[in-house]
DNA sequence: TTAGATGCAAAGGGTTTGCAACGTC
DNA sequence: GACGTTGCAAACCCTTTGCATCTAA
């Protein structure tokens, strides 16, 4: 259904239809620095497409999703939250503004194989989460 | 309202109150080699006190997770997971079968450091997750 | 014309909460 | 007796889904 062409053609073009509503929620994942959650997506592309439904919303996120054009993180709190930076990177949230930001740490590779030599297991990848008060709170 | 006593006092005695569905709840907790959901954690304290309900198993469980007694995960999925090994360690979590395990690999309290340095963040704690497959599920 | 995409609203799953009854100190 | 704790059920929040309608190809 969903095929993935290459990085740099416009991967939107593999799916089966265009739709103005995807369109939107993916420019607006790209551009956010923030990491939104699947409510602020909607929030905004409503300024754009004042109809558009929130099922929607989540139905393009999950597509988008699997074709590798956005990830999810599920690992600071209950919530789902988007991103359109798909290369692996850390994160750190501040545990008193609640912001997420993307963290400069290398990612250290070696890590997945050791762990993968030692406990037997097959390592694709790992998720680190930074938590702490960023600069603004420290104040 | 809650003290946390020295780590080797019973720290369940600084609750104002004693209760047999508390000390069913964090037992089971600490007796499980799984990371437990609260679903599964009602399940097991069922078998014991069949007329316990939910809502009294989700308040003890973030009543002593504030307490430091149990920890939560909450970066493998969308559901709050507990432990009751409350010393920092690392995760790994098989895609094939859902199994989550704890790691062995040492934890690196100096990532925690060089982050802050760089960012100017003030770093409390760090967690890591691995994901792949389990020996079980390589075959 | 055909099948994918949408909007809407209802349903689902996990978690929290209000309240009267109960238990502990 | 005071007040923390419970069981119950309703409420909440986030996310998914069924369905008729719309729309891209």
């Amino acid at each position: 259904m969903i095929v993935i062409t290459t990085p740099q053609g416009n991967i939107l073009d593999s799916m089966p239809r265009k739709s103005k509503q995807r369109e939107a929620i993916f420019e607006t994942v790209r551009e956010a620095n923030s990491h939104p959650t699947a409510e602020w997506v909607y929030e905004q592309v409503r300024k754009e497409i004042p109809n558009i439904s929130l099922g929607t919303v989540y139905r393009n996120l999950k597509l988008l999703k699997q074709a590798g054009m956005i990830s999810e993180l599920n690992f600071i709190d209950n919530l789902s939250r988007f991103n359109g930076n798909v290369q692996h990177h850390y994160h750190f949230k501040c545990e008193q503004c609640g912001n997420i930001f993307d963290v400069n740490e290398p990612v250290n590779k070696e890590l997945d194989n050791r762990l993968a030599r030692e406990n037997g297991f097959k390592v694709f990848h790992h998720q680190l989460g930074f938590y702490g008060l960023c600069k603004d709170c420290q104040s």
